[in-house]
DNA sequence: ATATTTTCTAAACGTTCGTTTAGTTATTGT
DNA sequence: ACAATAACTAAACGAACGTTTAGAAAATAT
């Protein structure tokens, strides 16, 4: 046998997605992940073959990261409610460390939108697929709403959420505030 | 004297600028700009300075070319429904050509948020403080409101026109319509 | 027609990019 | 203790980046 891995892999591919999440996928060289990872490059190639590797490393990090606050979206009772919860806990994280981010998803969505990157661009479209569709149920709990209602709503609260995403990333607390308190007065 | 350019400048920065628009500033290359305008790198530096200066001139090119849509909304006398239409008028734009770019000034805002170019940033600060100044006259001809709700009002308006832009790169005419009737069903 | 001046072509500049590789160091099983 | 093996360091790779430059081509004033 012989010498271990002087790192945690899951320790210093979190790292490279806060470096990735802060300035996209082409503006992070190697040189900056080298040191944000505290790893030299010969080890981020032997553990994640190469730079798009570690980005869909980042990317797996990322969804673990926020898979609780997915679950405590998908798992509430309380409608529309939960869908506003959602949006303002997601807004708190972006925020975190008092970084302006936006959300990580959407970023890379927006990125890769131009680019023919299938494997990125398919787990993009699960992604907003995924999040349409619990947003769906919970607008499916008010009865009186009709189907047609209820997708016009969704497309509205999907955009919206992407809105919110891009917007945490410039804009001040109190403008964010207005915003998704306005969003959720014509639901 | 001497020899003539064989080019236009203010035709060759529109083409640069279609450009740009599509793909934003890093990912253009200086050898994608050649071939998209049709001279090549000397004469791009001769006229332009360097890639920066030429992206101004492109941004430039942008606002000369939506100068009349902004004048429209600027004068016109309908209040909010001017504001609606200057959102459908705004995805129009974008997709023209059956080119999802959205729309160029949120694009350059976006990617350049978390740089330090002074001169791009000032230049975006003045166009969204412009158009939110523009929305806050338009909401205020409504004499009902008050200067708070005004206010909230623009604040969402701003970001939903951010959302609005980001979304017609990627999301479908249904989608996007649906949103705008949404946006403006509790103004 | 010729000298002058500017544009154009095309190659090269120095950097930085993502990636690879040769050689050293450290850890393990025997 | 020693051989084996994997992880490390650091340098180099070719390609692409934005930018510059030397020389050929073209158009004007005299």
């Amino acid at each position: 046998m012989a010498r271990k891995k002087q790192y945690i892999e899951s320790d210093v591919v979190e790292r490279a997605m806060n470096l990735f999440w802060k300035n996209g996928y082409e503006t992070t060289s190697m040189q900056m992940l080298e040191k944000e990872m505290g790893i030299n490059k010969f080890s981020i190639y032997s553990s994640f073959g190469n730079k798009h590797g570690l980005f869909l490393e980042s990317l797996k990090c990322y969804k673990s990261k926020t898979k609780s606050l997915f679950e405590d979206f998908k798992n509430g009772s309380n409608g529309v409610h939960d869908i506003k919860d959602f949006f303002y806990k997601s807004v708190a994280l972006s925020l975190k460390e008092g970084n302006h981010k936006g959300c990580f998803v959407t970023n890379t969505f927006n990125e890769f939108s131009e680019k023919e990157d299938e494997i990125i661009n398919e787990q993009m479209s699960a992604f907003m697929d995924n999040l349409k569709q619990i947003i769906i149920e919970k607008l499916k709990t008010d009865t009186t709403k009709d189907e047609a209602i209820i997708t016009k709503q969704a497309n509205y609260l999907v955009l919206a959420k992407h809105g919110l995403a891009a917007a945490s990333r410039v804009n001040t607390k109190e403008e964010i505030d207005d915003y998704i308190e306005m969003i959720f007065d014509n639901i």
